[in-house]
DNA sequence: GATGAATGAGTCTTCATTCAT
DNA sequence: GATGAATGAAGACTCATTCAT
């Protein structure tokens, strides 16, 4: 297979994977029919198969590529040697670029009950999940130990709290709203530093 | 229809929506099936149609009966003579433990594409869910208003986080776990009133 | 479940199997869909499922019934007190009674290629199979012990002779045509015994 | 076309035949799909098709192919001027021999129900077994009417006994076993002529 | 009230075949 | 000659729903 045609498939099951993405998140997994996909790719539904195996593969496929990407940069943005304090910051922006880049591929993860599409194949793509969580910890952690953060606080509680904070704005955020991403990010970093009151 | 008969009619719909929100919650709606809600029920599923005229039918009620509960405790709890600060710690502890008394429907409600399942009815849960994402806004202003919050926050954007943070924890919380639905709440209280840092 | 109703849940599974039979041993399995066999039964193909959960399952349920039932009744037969000789006589035809009772089965167990359909239960379906046939085994080498039949026979490949030529009846045997089961049968033991020289 | 391509273009296709037989025996015409050919011939499927205008051709081919010559060799074999018996016994070792020379296509032949595939096709296959069994008819009619035979054999009968015992080797012959091929003709030839009794 | 049975529309997947390059 | 891509028709299986009893 030489190098162009290579090129073409590739960019093929990219397409297909973007749209498959954007109408499981829209509709959901299990509402979404290949036959959807296919339409608008302006395909056969069976030719679909002849770049992905199975709907399953599609779904996961996506979602490994995806969120393996995220944890990447997640890691390159925390292992800087800013203090604990700028890191959170900059995790929060970065946690929300990242999530806001395939929005619809991050939907799915979240929201889809992926064990019980393929048990196997959510475990793996869990595994990331908790990768990614377990920065956020240690970053809570190492705010404590510098003393920029209280140090009464409760890091697995407070990492879910802003996790749920952050991945809800998936749900709730409109790229063409009031604000933009990373005006969103700087309220949140706000609200968790300096809290509401007075 | 004599009254025993209506009571017992009705406490059969009741088990029969908790366990079909058992399920959905569990599985999701389109995985389940109706064969499903049957077998736990040791029931034919034909015998389902006897008391919801279908799936869409089963589903709807019990987010609308539930929410509709919602609204109203929320409401309650709100409109008390308290503090705009008092009154915030009421409501999050209510909203977690309101949520957490039927964590399965509110699952749903949150992560379920309604409105691909059913777009009138879908339209219908969703106000009482912008009904009770406005009773917040209401307090937060309050809070402002009153001075005891600071006076540049931004009211939709604090509102969506700190629903965010509560509502995910429908994904984690663990009833077993190490703290309850009132610690939680108590901290989440903590962290969005005083904020982080040392 | 009533009785009534079992039995006539059994009796609707056992025409599902004899018309699937039927048609896997006249058009082969792969080229028997299940809607030719819902055709047949004035039913929609759908309906199978609620006696079958699979083609498969028809398949290898009709297969092993049948080949259990076989087993058991050449073990009968051929465990009486005759002489080695009369014992052989009596299986050949007993061998060709059974098969041709279902032809249609034991065409599909001869023929198919089950073990490219499903492996573990194509197994099950040969273990017995090979049980049947070490009865011959057993049969002939009795007939060795007791002087009635050559010393120097091959007892394995004069088994598969004889199994061979019983057999391939069920491709060419014709229940209108000239001959019967029994007189087929007394043809082949007069063959075997005595050959065919003048 | 030059010779040369014609001798590349005829060796490849009997290479695609001989790959084609060896899976339509294995698993079976319906369950050989043309990617399994391909894939042996590290090909593409698409590319079978530049030497077979179909999967029903290449299965046809090799069918009428291999028959005839089957045909021919019984033919020469059994034309020659020796006695009866001996013919027989020629012959038996013929059979054997050319079935096993493709016992991949004999299988085919005898096992797939070719008339469900192609009617037409299946005619002119049929035609090349019945003149090969009408053969072995004149056989044993000139062995009863030399005095060689028992005047009272039914000819058809031991025909399909005959014909069953030497085609179900197919089935069961293993190349590598305790007994070559002559051996097995001569043990059957045995049998068939002097029967099992002591 | 409940059940066993059946339906029929839908959904994933397969695969022989075609064809532009 | 050969390939990558696509087609489209078919087939197994699912499942919400209906209904006679």
């Amino acid at each position: 297979m030489s190098e162009t045609v290579k090129r073409k498939r590739l960019a093929k099951r990219k397409i297909i994977l973007e749209t498959g993405a954007k109408l499981f998140a829209e509709k959901g997994y299990h509402a979404t029919r290949m036959q959807d996909i296919a339409d608008v790719l302006d395909l056969q539904k069976g030719s679909l198969y002849y770049y992905f195996p199975s709907k399953e593969a599609l779904l996961f496929t996506m979602l490994e590529t995806e969120l393996s990407h995220a944890l990447v940069t997640m890691r390159a943005i925390v292992s800087s040697s800013s203090s604990a304090l700028s890191k959170i910051e900059q995790a929060i922006v970065a946690h929300l670029k990242v999530f806001h880049r395939y929005p619809d591929i991050y939907s799915i993860y979240l929201f889809e009950k992926l064990n019980t599409i393929n048990q196997e194949a959510a475990t793996k793509v869990d595994q990331i999940g908790r990768d990614i969580e377990s920065i956020w910890k240690i970053l809570l952690q190492e705010g404590i130990e510098e003393g920029e953060l209280k140090a009464d606080i409760d890091v697995d509680l407070t990492t879910k709290a802003i996790l749920g904070m952050c991945n809800m704005t998936l749900i709730w955020f409109d790229v063409n709203g009031r604000l933009t991403i990373e005006q969103t990010a700087q309220q949140f970093t706000h609200l968790i530093f300096d809290g509401l009151k007075a």
